[in-house]
DNA sequence: ACCCGCTTTGCAAGCGTGTGCAATCGTTCC
DNA sequence: GGAACGATTGCACACGCTTGCAAAGCGGGT
């Protein structure tokens, strides 16, 4: 099939006149090698386009410096955002990433994992989906880091960086009730994450500690396209609301599209607007959507830092706060 | 450092009372085990949580089974998509993605490759950016595929999949004129990337052979916040376009953005605008933009497809044809 | 009873690397 | 001059796997 030839230490050491060992040792930072043997193992090296194998270097050394990413629909903006910042912090602590997409069927992120065990990744980041306790376990057990982010279910051992999601929700009615609204709504998909069914928690809670009654509506997945169903349902109800509360951005432009557009109505004299995520289109002039930034790059920061740390049992459960970005499209701000 | 301890093929074959070859056979497809022993095997791996150690494996057949994909900017729309189907079709192919980020020098895509190198990939897929000539050469020499997407530049041994860009351009003018436009203008960024300056080069060329002269406008990165200055700099001449191509939809976007909320400009009563690449956004009903769809599933199945094939020295350059949307950014359609 | 052919199995070599251990070499100190 | 010491270096084993090769098992035909 396939015949590839690449140049091996051996080769090298040859050209060089040294051992083996010694080339090995040139490219192992911290061993102990003349600064002679290290410039002649250099030259031999570059010469013949030599690159040390890391598929047997991480037989050795028991560290594949590989990452698993595993995240489905991952050309969501928030999503591929995370993607992007992760790559770049795994690359600066010299890591690489290996991405599985879980767009298939859903054990397909138990799938995933044991790709990542296959190919004995160093630590597998979870960005969508919820394995299964049994597979994770084999993960822990076998020495494997594991980050959940927004996955917010339990799992001992393991990293989870979660955004306070209710205290949002509370701060979005907050922002909302202030700007005068008095019929609250909160547009929902079904997807029923557990991050996004606390948002919708959080905000009901403080409707209700208000005084308030939330109207809720629920329907497909998190997307745009769901938004128009949305508006929909929510706008020829006898009791239009004047203040909906979207699960996350690309929801919310897809309901504020169809207010406008369908049922000519205007953000935000009409109806206020709040998001999630700030993706890169809620700050498009178009849309100018008040909505939450999730401290993405922060998230990534700590998600890579965390790989290696020695193990804390303790305190590895992060709970960040979003960051309320004021736009116009709630009255007031 | 980090203690991982996986089970190895060693500690199945002794539970299994079978030789550590018998369960190397297991698992690999096509070889000669009996029913018997492989029952027991698998039983038995099952009960470990036995996985093959890939790396191991990859080092013994040369054949790593990963695949790199080269990117920068991944969170933008298109290259988002594309790298989602990249990594779909890869693992239909049981091959596996390496996510590789050059967001930051430029010599970085030169880096991307020296990885690809040490981790042994079977294969590079380039999106972004064009590495240096000898880096390529000896990735080719080590026997690696190498496939450039929207690259242009010629590299024998590559496949390289491009878009037919001069004459998605032609008919983009086409389009305008036929919808009675009549004074044009193409709208790009300073990226002066083959693929955009092919779209330029063709818009130009097609106006030209009409009569008509095109007004170019450079600014920025290929992005939303790029529009905005090109419709100050396209809607402030003494002579405003009726007619602008884009080089790609996130520019069109912050172009259209601009014209309707900076100078009350209506698309496409006012000034009618074709974008590239049908992204999402083109879709949402406030832009409703007519476009040029880039095939992308069919190029990641081309590409990954390839990798299987035996080399083929002649036709390893594809052209594909981009598909025009007809949405509402256009008079008549 | 013998031989032939087929399937299954174990042995052992090898893939490219890291690293402990002992040997070598050059220096310094008494 | 000799001993002690630290810096280098080479040898050889280990990592977990695949696979060619030969041996073993087995059934059928003569």
């Amino acid at each position: 099939m396939s015949r590839k030839i690449f140049v091996s230490a051996k080769e090298v050491a040859d050209r060089a006149g040294v051992s083996r060992s010694a080339v090995s040792r040139t490219f192992t930072p911290g061993a102990s090698v003349s600064d002679e043997t290290r410039r002649r193992v250099t030259e031999a090296a570059e010469a013949l386009g030599y690159h040390v194998n890391h598929l047997a270097r991480g037989l050795m050394r028991n560290e594949s410096g590989i990452v698993c990413l595993i995240v489905s629909e991952m050309d969501t903006p928030y999503r591929a955002r995370l993607v992007r910042a992760l790559t770049r912090q795994l690359q600066s602590m010299s890591k690489i990433a290996m991405l599985i997409n879980t767009d298939r069927s859903d054990d397909s992120v138990d799938q995933a994992l044991r790709q990542a065990i296959s190919y004995r990744a160093d630590a597998s980041i979870i960005l969508s989906g919820m394995p299964d306790k049994s597979i994770t376990d084999l993960c822990l057990k076998s020495g494997q880091r594991l980050v959940l982010i927004n996955r917010d279910e339990d799992r001992e051992g393991a990293l989870m960086i979660n955004l306070n999601d209710r205290e949002a929700a509370r701060r979005a009615f907050i922002a909302l009730l202030r700007a005068g609204c008095r019929s609250f709504a909160f547009a929902n998909s079904e997807a029923r994450t557990p991050s996004l069914m606390a948002r919708e928690e959080g905000f009901c809670a403080a409707g209700r500690e208000h005084g308030f009654e939330v109207t809720v509506e629920r329907f497909g997945p998190t997307a745009y396209k769901s938004g128009a169903v949305l508006a929909q349902r929510l706008f020829t109800r006898e009791k239009r609301p004047d203040a909906i509360f979207c699960v996350n951005d690309l929801l919310a432009c897809g309901l504020m599209d169809a207010a406008r557009h369908q049922f000519n109505l205007s953000v935000p004299s009409d109806v206020c607007v709040i998001g999630f995520d700030d993706i890169e289109q809620a700050s498009w002039s178009s849309y100018n959507l008040t909505t939450f930034a999730q401290p993405v790059d922060h998230i990534a920061a700590e998600a890579v830092a965390w790989l290696d740390r020695p193990t804390a049992e303790h305190e590895n459960l992060h709970r960040l706060e979003a960051e309320l970005i004021w736009r116009g499209s709630v009255r007031g701000g």
